[in-house]
DNA sequence: TTGTAAGCGTTATCAT
DNA sequence: ATGATAACGCTTACAA
């Protein structure tokens, strides 16, 4: 098949100079005579010239394009996130490319070769090893982690958890609910550990006696639902539930309903996220709003901050979340929305 | 900074032949004696050798990258279709690009640079123009159309959506609903044009006299909200209103009960897409299920045989749709889902 | 200010 | 079966 674009040496024949000093005038530097530049533009445009992608990076040793590494897509929450990467990387010129690993074996491998395709990498969670990132950072490929703790030299983005875990379990005690259970699984994910972290510290320091142990569950709905069955099934039974999000929530939502308990006059339940169900569910449910764009967004600013400054010390960015009150958490009058 | 990867030069040293060779094996060429391939695959290991994509690509005129691109990744079904799209092709060794256009001028000077480091495109929706996909199409980048009609030579992948739309309204019909008013703007995309003439067509076919224009909306709850607000609070008051997705549906909802209309009492109301909000809303929304997940796979797979086997002819799928029959649109015993 | 030429790291076509 | 070597199309010293 022919090559159908033009190339740099049929410009430069056409405006009657070298193909450097096309180079420079398609690079925008300033020591070109105007009159070449003009002439030059001229060919340019004429024969609709566009650099080859591949030969510049060749020659350029850069490819003008960033990755962004996830679990899976499914939920609001990393399509947010990654539109608001997609958003800021795609104005500045850069290219994005999306790897979703899938919970696969192979996601280590794939990452490395992905990494030879980029000039950065946003990694989300608990995606890859720790020795991957710390192998693409040794091969000089800036690395930005997202929701996960500090590894190496990569620069951190997160929510704030902790504080608003306190708070949130704070507000469930002053309105007197006692027996608090967590319902997630602090292991699965770093964000889950913090918010875990937090909730325990809040309910140790009301000095109610010993918290009890989280009840561990996957972050889908009916994981929440089964999770929340069995818990009011054996032993004795809660009556406030913190759940590591909101689907979890609700899926505990669904059981509660199904187990004749209500809500928050039996029981107290709260997630995490705010997706847009929490505001529809009834009753509203009570909830941490992250800022899920601006998550993105920082990344793609700290990445390509880094790809251009060559800055080395890694920065840490922790961004805040803000407490969303609604109804299932306790007799709040029913608000449709929280403005703050 | 130094060239941290090694490059099949050093390869071709330490295995002691040349770098034709090297490449080679690395291509799983037959022709090289098992004493030779076995040398040179230790040099490989021991440098940890990875070919240079770029020159890779240089030499071998494709990139084994593809794009998707968008309007916004907002909503449940850019996502779920894009995370369709990315399984399937990154399963095949394909890079993906993702590209948000979010209603920018500038979208077709993007599509048209991302064109340049691509082997194919999937365009979704009214992202750019005829014109521009044409051109890609005249350069040799094959190009794959989601839920949009034929254009030139490109490969189309759409959701059933004429039928399903005539099943809703017939069933509106026949829980003896009389005046439907579809809620959304048919200019504003290929596919709720074609809701719409479903929708005019089962109207007709019923012949109950004219049916009444349709109301113009934006695809987000806030839209519908107004609409069907406007609608309530000017002349006759409508029976049912079809609406173009689940957001308006649950906007329309909203103002429903605003101005103290029962649903499905009063007034039906019924969706499409069957995001998750419109199992949980009360009361539970009938809707089009549309196979999300498929639609992306399927044109990741019509991309990657097109750029496998230089195929001309243009192909169109069109994936079914499931009509989801909840509350919303009569009197039907509760049902938490349908199954099917 | 502009041109020459040496890379960049592959693939692929010849020879041998 | 293997090795030279010419593309591939650009960037960037270095010269002029």
């Amino acid at each position: 098949m022919p090559r159908t674009t033009s190339t740099i040496y049929q410009v430069a024949r056409r405006a009657g100079v070298s193909i450097a000093t096309v180079s420079r005038v398609q690079a925008g530097h300033e020591t070109v005579t105007p009159a070449t530049r003009e002439r030059v533009r001229r060919a340019i445009d004429e024969l609709d010239y566009r650099p080859s992608r591949s030969a510049r990076q060749l020659a350029g040793q850069r490819h003008d394009a960033t990755g962004v590494v996830f679990p899976d897509l499914s939920g609001p929450y990393y399509s947010e996130v990654i539109l608001g990467y997609e958003e800021k990387a795609s104005v500045e010129g850069q290219g994005v490319f999306i790897l979703g690993t899938h919970g696969r074996a192979q996601a280590n491998l794939r990452v490395a070769e992905l990494a030879d395709r980029v000039d950065g990498l946003v990694v989300m969670g608990r995606t890859v090893d720790d020795a991957v990132v710390e192998r693409m950072l040794g091969a000089g490929i800036p690395v930005v982690m997202l929701a996960r703790p500090p590894v190496a030299a990569a620069d951190t983005v997160r929510a704030e958890n902790d504080a608003s875990a306190r708070a949130l379990t704070a507000h469930l005690l002053e309105h007197g609910y006692r027996r608090l259970v967590f319902l997630g699984d602090p292991m699965g994910s770093p964000d889950v550990s913090e918010r875990h972290a937090g909730f325990m510290a809040a309910v140790r320091a009301a000095g109610i006696g010993a918290p009890e142990p989280p009840v561990a569950s996957g972050f889908r709905e009916a994981d929440g639902y089964r999770a929340a069955l069995h818990l009011f099934d054996t032993g004795a039974p809660p009556d406030a539930l913190v759940a590591a999000n909101d689907e979890i929530a609700i899926g505990a939502l669904r059981a509660a309903r199904a187990r004749g308990l209500a809500v928050p006059g039996d029981l107290a339940i709260t997630g995490w996220d705010d997706i847009s169900l929490a505001e529809h569910v009834r009753p509203g449910l009570t909830t941490v709003r992250q800022p899920l764009r601006a998550l993105g967004a920082t990344a793609a600013g700290l990445l390509m901050e880094r790809i251009g400054s060559h800055r080395t010390e890694p920065r840490h960015v922790l961004l805040p979340t803000a407490l969303v009150v609604r109804t299932s958490c306790g007799t709040h009058a029913d608000q449709e929305e929280q403005r703050p």
